[in-house]
DNA sequence: TCTCAAATGCAACATTGTTGCATTTACGCG
DNA sequence: CGCGTAAATGCAACAATGTTGCATTTGAGA
């Protein structure tokens, strides 16, 4: 099962940065390479960690914070909160070339996977009302994770 | 527009908390009523300033939280979070009238609308994959927010 | 190399939400 | 009504997340 996988491409970070028109800095580098590993949307906190876990050292908190800001204003990543009410960032583009099928999230093991059909058109809105996410979440459980659990 | 959870009735909060089998207090009356007249989903500040407004003593933060929480639990309030990461309160109706159609959810005050659209039926799976739930999740600005931001 | 706007590090602060615990209150029951 | 008790409240402390101000450092163009 083809599993939603992040772009193969091997644009160094550095280079979409300064492409993006902002300074290339060790921290940028650093981040915008968490968020491409990553295989979902990190936090500040996940981001922390990530970067904890290299040899490097460590980025201030509030850097950390400006960084994932300025990566967003210059539109290398995206900012969204998710049910918590935390800030999640995650590459931008990355989502593009998912945008005409739909996704299943397998509840069990968190996997997302690309489904053939087309989402379905989004419903007429009252009027003044603006559009602007349609999302058709499907969950359950994937084939590895059913089979294993009704063992 | 229809909001989504509105009750017709002109029911008193003090039957709706004593009919969910919790205790009627001053406060969950209180935080009802608020809700019931709000016209938009309100954060916990705004609730603390709406009842502020009143000549009734204050009530405690903490008190507050546990009070809006408590009345998600029971099912007479609706719980989400906005853009800012921020939780917002908003009377629950019966949740099964809204089950044949879908809703839009605004992303700016968190409101919930129902629309007149049935949800779209739910796509073929993969072999091996079991379908758990189907979400369809119509996002974007309400009119009232809508026209605020472009203020 | 020089220069300086941009980026960083650090301290302090703000907002939102939670936990622990002593006190008070709603309400079922006799 | 008056009791007993579990639930609810008030208060202090704490936690998580995010922001602001400012002095210092640095990327990168001239
Ligand atoms: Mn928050
Ligand atoms: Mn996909
Ligand atoms: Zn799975
Ligand atoms: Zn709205």
């Amino acid at each position: 099962m083809a599993r939603a996988a992040s772009t193969p491409s091997a644009l160094l970070s550095s280079d979409l940065i300064r492409a993006a028109g902002v300074k290339v800095t060790r921290g940028r580098v650093r981040v915008l390479d968490a968020l491409q590993d990553a295989r979902q949307p990190l936090c500040h906190s996940e981001v922390e960690a990530q970067l904890a876990g290299t040899e490097d050292t460590a980025i201030d908190r509030v850097t950390l914070y400006r960084i994932l800001d300025s990566l967003v204003a210059c539109g290398l990543a995206l900012k969204a909160v998710d049910t918590r009410g935390v800030f999640r960032f995650s590459i931008a583009g990355g989502q593009r070339q998912h945008a005409n099928h739909i996704h299943f999230r397998c509840t069990d093991c968190g996997g997302v996977f690309c489904l053939k059909a087309e989402p379905p058109p989004p419903p007429k809105l009252p009027r003044g009302f603006r559009l602007c996410e349609v999302e058709f979440d499907v969950r359950g459980t994937c084939a590895t994770c059913s089979t294993r659990s009704a063992a």
